[in-house]
DNA sequence: ATCCTCCCCTAC
DNA sequence: TAAGGTAGGGGAGGAT
């Protein structure tokens, strides 16, 4: 805007022309004789208007680039990367030389006029002079526009929300500014099909859970469990014989073993083993690029990104259309650039680690990590996309081959479960260790990837698995259960997360050995008598509870927590309504009616800003109100309406809603 | 006492 | 952009 009044002042001087003469054919001079210019990139007044210009005072417009034939090079702005491309001889001339030339009456020297090499200073300046800007659609909620940067094309949409989103470091936001949003550059010039996916669409819904990893988790813990409660009711005293056979002759080799152990430990208490493959996802990834092995890989959506569209540098872009569209903006937030040497996005991606291998961990990565903040720990970092189908693959077989050794299984996840090997220690005579060596070697030569074991009485072996991984195993007997807990953290203890963790820092209790030592009373009072006692055993290593085969399905639910922008009311009804046949769908699908309706809703804190960093519900209250139902039903009609009827109830202000989800029982 | 509703928490 | 789902256990507090 430094030259804003100058250029204002010639631009002007230059309509008048225009309207006095652009009807006419007719030349004004002969200034431009054997003058022939290329114009380059976005220039003001526009190359259109040059072209006028030059014909109109007796010069050439060269379309096209000939280094025989053009003599300048009209441009405002040279980036650096085109400045090594200038030949020695070649002039590059800003436009106002020619502005001012016809000002003047005859042709200027070019001396005050060249532009050479970089005007842009540093190389985080990128000025957006050169951009051309074509206004594609526009409506009440956004309108957008395509950029012609230095060749590249950049999609810029702008929506009209009060708050400025930044997609940079963290939440960055203006106030009462219409907003920016989105900048992207396809690498791809030619298409622009990027469009981002409405809450209402009727592909949302399918979209959303062909990509949700922690949908497709949850549906194979549930399809596995099926598979188990199958084993039991169809197959009940079938005992599995396939591996039955090695494991016999596997006890002839280690009869010694089998003497001491059946000597020392009589059987007193069940034998459990639990069966984890390690960084699942990953190292499924990695069958099909053994290329990979050994380096730091993570499976990731962004892997798809990086090729396809990058954050430009937005504070910049944002000025220039704050210039080019009459918006009154005032600018009250500071912003965060990215790092200009950053070539793609990758440092400021939200999207997140679903599985790393131990090679990234070692650098401190972390599954659900941002992917942003996980190369910056991790420059070698590979990402790697997800593969559901692979994984199922790799699941089935995975309980293919725990199923031939018991039927006494829990499936605790697609890659985790319990097996109850005490009937089957005792049958093969084989020391629980030894059938989980067999276990181990048979699933890595089945499924190709590793995996580790934690064998114990109880509860104690999936803190055991943890001590036995990567690609290993560990036991823990009862006997050294006390002791082995208490070089655990609080964290590492089944069914503690982050919230109880904190509850017990507030009672000072920061370990387990901490643990071990309060009076399972204080725990009561404090968690409640079920969780407190628990919490009691846990710090013991007692559990009683069983691995346990099969259980009836209580609930099927539906939920969507990510991406939820309606507006109104139409909008919410026309989502509802997939949402309730998708979930309907299910209630179907096995077989099962409901009786009870609950809908679930995550509804904005009003503390938190209306965009989150992530398009995500960001900080939210939950909330949910159910219905119990005369009959048992599994009509979507009377679902929905119920679930519609629900939502009312909440009266809430639907501009508000981050998350919905229906759950039937 | 026991149940119900509306939460919260946890695991993968 | 990235795709923060899903099912079950359990607690607080009110209703029965």
């Amino acid at each position: 805007s430094g030259m804003g009044g100058y250029m204002e002042a010639k631009i002007q001087k230059l309509e008048v022309q225009f309207q006095d003469k652009s009807c006419s054919n007719e030349q004004l001079s002969s200034i431009f004789n054997n003058v022939a210019i290329h114009v380059n990139g976005y220039t003001n007044p526009s190359c259109d208007e040059l072209k006028t210009l030059m014909a109109k005072h007796g010069g050439k417009y060269h379309a096209y680039y000939s280094s025989n034939y053009t003599t300048h090079v009209i441009a405002s702005n040279l980036p650096r990367a085109k400045s090594k491309d200038l030949k020695p001889n070649e002039k590059v001339v800003r436009p106002e030389w020619i502005v001012d030339s016809i000002n003047a009456g005859k042709l200027l020297p070019i001396q005050a006029y060249l532009l050479v090499g970089s005007t842009t200073g540093s190389e985080n300046q990128r000025t957006f002079n050169n951009i051309s800007i074509f206004e594609t659609s526009k409506n009440i909620t956004q309108s957008r526009y395509k950029l012609l940067y230095y060749n590249f094309h950049y999609e810029v949409i702008l929506l009209k929300c009060p708050y400025f989103l930044c997609y940079l470091s963290t939440e960055v936001f203006v106030p009462h500014v219409y907003s920016i949003i989105y900048c992207y550059y396809k690498l791809n010039k030619l298409t622009f099909s990027r469009n981002i996916a409405a809450t209402t669409d009727s592909d949302f819904l399918k979209e959303f859970y062909a990509n949700s990893r922690l949908h497709f988790i949850s549906i194979w813990k549930n399809e596995m469990a099926d598979f188990v409660r199958y084993l039991r009711i169809q197959l009940m005293g079938i005992f599995p014989k396939i591996y039955f056979v090695i494991l016999v002759c596997h006890f002839f080799v280690f009869f010694i073993v089998y003497f001491h152990f059946y000597k020392k430990t009589c059987f007193q208490y069940f034998m459990v083993i639990h069966i984890d493959m390690d960084c699942f996802f990953v190292s499924v990834g990695l069958l099909s690029r053994p290329h990979l092995k050994g380096r730091p890989v993570a499976v990731t959506h962004h892997s798809n990104a990086p090729a396809k569209y990058q954050l430009i540098d937005i504070i910049k872009l944002f000025r220039f259309l704050i210039s080019l569209v009459s918006f009154s903006i005032s600018i009250n937030g500071a912003f965060r650039l990215c790092n200009p040497t950053d070539t793609g996005n990758t440092l400021s991606s939200y999207s997140e680690i679903a599985s790393c291998n131990y090679e990234a961990r070692a650098a401190g990565l972390k599954n659900g990590m941002f992917y942003g903040k996980a190369k910056e720990l991790c420059p070698d970092l590979v990402a790697i996309p997800y593969d559901f189908d692979a994984y199922k693959d790799v699941s089935n077989k995975l309980y293919t081959v725990l199923s031939s050794y018991t039927h006494t299984l829990e499936a605790v996840s697609c890659d985790e479960a319990l097996l109850d090997v005490t009937q089957l220690v005792q049958e093969c005579k084989l020391p629980p260790d030894t059938i989980a060596q067999h276990i181990r070697a048979k699933v890595q030569e089945t499924t190709g990837c590793n995996a580790s074991a934690g064998i114990g009485p109880n509860i104690l072996q999936r803190m055991a698995t943890r001590r036995g991984k990567p690609n290993g195993q560990h036991e823990v007997k009862l006997e050294e259960a006390e002791e082995f807990i208490r070089g655990n953290q609080l964290k590492d203890l089944p069914g503690v997360g982050h919230s109880t963790v904190f509850r017990l820092k507030e009672l000072g209790v920061l370990t387990c050995y901490d643990l071990q030592q309060v009076s399972p009373q204080v725990l009561k009072n404090d968690f409640g008598n079920k969780t407190g006692q628990r919490l009691h055993e846990l710090a013991r290593g007692i559990d009683n509870t069983e691995v346990c085969q099969s259980k009836e399905r209580k609930s099927v639910s539906a939920d969507v927590n990510y991406g939820i922008r309606l507006t109104t009311h139409e909008e919410l009804r026309i989502f509802l309504t997939n949402l309730a046949k998708e979930v309907t769908c299910r209630l179907k699908k096995i077989n099962l009616s409901c009786k009870k309706v609950t809908l679930k809703v995550m509804v904005r804190h009003s503390d938190a800003p209306v965009e989150a960093a992530k398009f995500a519900h960001g900080i939210c209250n939950s909330m949910s109100r159910s219905k119990n139902l005369d009959d048992y039903t599994d009509d979507f009609n009377i679902i929905m309406k119920e679930t519609m009827a629900l939502m009312l109830l909440l009266q809430l202000n639907i501009c508000d809603l981050r998350g919905i989800g229906i759950q039937l029982s």
